[in-house]
RNA sequence: GGCCCCGUCGUCUAGCGGUUCAGGACAUCUGGUUUUCAUCCAGAAGAUCGCGGGUUCGAAUCCCGCCGGGGUCACCA
């Protein structure tokens, strides 16, 4: 079906062209960057451009700065479109809002040819029929009251400024047949299609308009949306026939669920793309992750760079399934994620989102969980901010294996930024493998060596192999002479590599908490 | 309810009539490395391919029916 006419068209193959059409609510959701993610990919794939439309004609959603946090989500994904509202571009306006008579011009055009017709019925009226109808048990459906209005009738209503709408005349007893790239042929019956309103009273277009003379004269190629157009597909098909334009493919893409099968809700926070910018993923990886839903690496890998998507992804391969959300699997490639980053990248990186968590409030439709305070953010961010660079690395280091997200920093790495009290539960915490009186012998033998050190982070492993060899010489097992130290430094059994720590927290800090520990005991 | 889409381990998926009594990844469990926590390594368990009929020498793969889930039925996108 694809090669009837290819050698004519060898001549005037078109550019590929996609579009996000992401309506400004005032939050980004993670569906509207999967959407952005493969056009961008399919786009650059084919050496062609990704647009971004802005589609606001729905002026009672309004939203003020609503197109700025669009903006900031693309960016921080890197998914930067080629045009834009404020990318430029040679087919603007990309404002819908700022298209107005270009949606006027083509609805007119439609009702002169007799494809479309005014609707003068009131909302009170259309919500008898639709009461009725539904009373019967039948599909509510526009009853077609104004289509067969006279024309004068017509000339009469609209000179008397009656309030009207648009609406598209949907044939009778035909089938409409439409094609999707991954699903197929797809049928529908033209009298269970509604004579949709393609203007509305206020001026404004309906989304059924306006993406099909915008994609048009924007000369997009390919249409990528999400599933939920399936069911208005034939209507955007019959305007194309009716403006006598070719029709772009159109790919449904599969839908992000959640675990339970339920749709990713505003609600929930998983479904705001500020929920994984504050929770500390990192972009590539929540990419690479949501790459791999709905299709899969030919040759089955799961990791792999934007690089190497662009070269083996095809649109072909999507699948028409809605796959869930995994946010284990997330937190699992996002680790990988860390580890792969240099020392300097994981700094970078870790400044870039203090700061951001620092300046910024959570954009979401829902309260921000964590366990970092405000106040926490800002202590790391001091705290690093005034270590030395051998050890801000080390910090690096020490923690990219050990955290998943940024998130997980605290509290393992409280050690660093807090203190914690000298109390009982802190003695009996020490206490767990060994007395009182054993443990203070130990400790005294290790603070002596540590009051007399450098505190280098050459001459600190040397102690560790000094407390590694005590455990034969007094009978301990290794964890045991560890276990108090660690204690004693963290005030916590877990922590970061113990010595790595010492070198971090400095030689004053270490002693003060060996001296107050052995005070204590 | 009508119409439309979808249905392989708990989850993401490979598979596109025959080296598949179904492969990989996450999660789970077990063991190993390790001074804690992680990482890393090895292994185990886990899917009668939604169900029932066909077609075929042979079906997860093709056809039909059923069931289940989802979407959609707005002057919202």
């Amino acid at each position: 079906m694809k090669n009837s006419n290819s050698v004519q068209n060898k001549s005037k193959i078109k550019k590929v062209r996609t579009r996000l059409g992401p309506s400004p609510t005032g939050f980004a959701h993670l569906g509207t960057i999967y959407q952005a993610m493969i056009d961008k990919v399919w786009a650059e794939k084919n050496g062609g451009q990704f647009v971004l439309r802005i589609e606001d004609t729905d002026i009672k959603r309004f939203v003020e700065g609503a197109e700025n946090v669009i903006y900031d989500s693309l960016n921080w994904f890197k998914l930067i479109p080629d045009e834009g509202p404020i990318y430029g571009g040679e087919y603007g306006p990309y404002r819908q809002s700022e298209r107005l008579n270009l949606y006027k011009k083509y609805a007119e055009k439609l009702v002169k040819e007799d494809k479309a017709y005014y609707c003068f019925c009131s909302k009170e009226r259309l919500d008898e029929v639709r009461k009725q109808q539904q009373n019967e048990g039948k599909q509510p459906m526009y009853d077609k009251h104004c289509r067969h209005l006279s024309k004068e009738e017509v000339q009469k209503k609209l000179d008397a400024g009656e309030s009207h709408v648009i609406r598209m005349k949907v044939p009778e007893n035909e089938t409409i047949i439409v094609e999707d790239l991954i699903r197929g042929t797809i049928e529908f019956d033209s009298n269970l299609v509604d004579d949709q309103v393609i203007m509305k009273s206020d001026g404004f277009p309906t989304y059924h308009l306006a993406v099909v003379v915008d994609d048009h004269l924007m000369n997009i190629t390919y249409v990528i949306r999400g599933p939920e157009w399936i069911t208005s597909f034939p209507k955007h098909k019959l305007l194309y026939d009716y403006l006598g334009w070719e029709m772009p493919v159109f790919v449904h893409t599969p839908i992000i669920n959640n675990m339970d099968g339920s749709k990713l809700s505003k609600r929930q926070g998983h479904a705001s793309v500020d929920w994984y910018r504050r929770k500390g993923y990192l972009p590539e990886a929540v990419l690479n992750f949501i790459a791999l839903l709905g299709w899969s690496h030919p040759e089955e890998k799961e990791i792999f760079s934007w690089q190497e998507y662009v070269n083996v992804f095809d649109l072909k391969n999507l699948s028409a399934v809605n796959p869930k959300l995994d946010l284990k699997k997330l937190d699992w490639m996002n680790g990988q994620y860390m580890q792969t980053l240099t020392n300097e990248q994981f700094l970078d990186k870790l400044y870039n989102w203090l700061t951001y968590c620092i300046d910024n409030e959570y954009v979401g439709a829902t309260e921000y969980e964590t366990h970092w305070t405000k106040q926490d953010y800002i202590d790391v961010f001091n705290w690093l901010r005034n270590l030395d660079e051998d050890k801000k690395l080390l910090f690096a280091e020490i923690n990219k294996p050990r955290v998943k997200i940024f998130e997980d920093l605290l509290p393992l790495n409280n050690l660093f930024i807090k203190n914690f009290n000298i109390d009982e539960e802190f003695i009996e915490l020490l206490n767990k493998y060994k007395n009182s009186e054993e443990n203070k012998e130990h400790l005294e033998w290790i603070a002596d060596l540590l009051k007399n050190s450098d505190f280098s982070l050459a001459h600190l492993k040397n102690i560790e192999l000094q407390v590694k060899n005590r455990a034969d010489e007094v009978g301990w097992k290794i964890m045991e002479v560890f276990y108090p130290i660690r204690v004693t430094v963290a005030g916590s059994k877990v922590s970061p590599p113990l010595f790595e720590s010492m070198f971090i927290l400095g030689k004053e800090k270490v002693i003060e908490r060996f001296d107050k520990a052995l005070e204590a005991l």
